[in-house]
DNA sequence: AGTATGTTGACCAATGTGGTCATTAGTGCT
DNA sequence: AGCACTAATGACCACATTGGTCAACATACT
């Protein structure tokens, strides 16, 4: 995720890993597959997080907090999934490109497909230019993220964060929602 | 930029420039001085940017907007520039690590300090939380921001792409100011 | 004790590393 | 053209790191 394939050696990988590099390469037959592996690991954590979704809520900045807070704990447990995607989709390396090639863009498609599933835009105020008013929702989500992602570290009860998460979220989203909806 | 200090190699840099491995050091002692070099001129570059900010705009709308196509300009000539200081930030090399600690954040914290300097917050609704308001419009820069990045160089035309990007981005600001000015 | 499974790190040939330097190419001047 | 000077080159160096192997060891269970 740091450093691309080509600059991930595999001894600086058991190292952090605190284990032999005789038990890697007992594990998988060789780098690539370490790589392929650790990439589906990544697509089915999120596709995971697909499935979790609850269609039934149309409220979109309902649906988007769920969403939100089922992210928080993915990351809490698994915290490098979303970034080794990111990272792997400008992967230069020709000996993974190929593989790679499309399928980070193709699951990100599926998951706006899904997200803004059977969303009810008739709350949005008239004349509010609503791809734009998503657009904005999306990056200041992102924003919050990851401010939250940096706090994260310093909290020991999960649980205890997300609840002081959820209630800050509410008041930048009050905020947007002054905006956006009728 | 893309593998940090020790991952990148002199051989991949002077291929990359199109130069000889002999011409990299007749200029720079070492790859370290190299690095420093490449640093301080980013840091001027930045600077450069701060200077040109107009202290006489007091709406913070106006005073961003023009920071922002500062910002594509300078992103044109100096493509890396941004993304090199951010990534030096998380710079892992015990070689650079201790010449970067803090003075990335130094220059981000001026740069806040200036661009927020001499504001009217006068315009903004009663009741808004005005801190969580401006990292909302900053997210949203941000994001807006990277999305032109991506699409400026199917552009041959940088003044007529800054046009373009200019009305695109007064019509975020409108859904904003609707929530957020009086 | 014996077997099966998991783990280890010294070891390997091959490649890559930051850096050097004698040689060559290019430029400007007379 | 000839000369002087600067700038660019890439083969070369000693050494470090690379992905990968494998005989030896540790552990757990019957």
């Amino acid at each position: 995720m740091q450093n691309g394939f080509d600059h991930a050696s595999t001894n600086e990988i058991v190292k952090e890993a605190q284990i032999s590099k005789g038990s890697l390469f007992n594990y998988f037959n060789n780098k690539k597959d370490l790589y392929v592996y650790l990439f589906e690991y990544s697509v089915q954590i999120i596709e995971q997080l697909y499935e979790q979704i609850d269609l039934n809520e149309t409220d979109l900045f309902e649906r988007l907090e769920n969403i939100g807070i089922q992210k928080l704990y993915i990351h809490k447990k698994y915290p490098h999934v979303f970034d080794f995607l990111a990272t792997s989709m400008q992967e230069e390396s020709t000996e993974v490109k190929e593989f790679i090639k499309g399928k980070v863009e193709a699951i990100y498609d599926r998951g706006t497909k899904i997200i803004y599933q059977d969303i009810d835009y008739s709350k949005f105020r008239e004349g509010l230019d609503i791809e734009k008013a998503i657009e904005i929702l999306n990056w200041t989500m992102f924003g919050f993220g990851d401010k939250a992602i940096q706090q994260i570290s310093s909290f020991e009860n999960i649980g205890e964060f997300g609840e002081q998460y959820l209630k800050e979220w509410k008041s930048y989203a009050e905020i947007l929602k002054f905006s956006f909806y009728k």
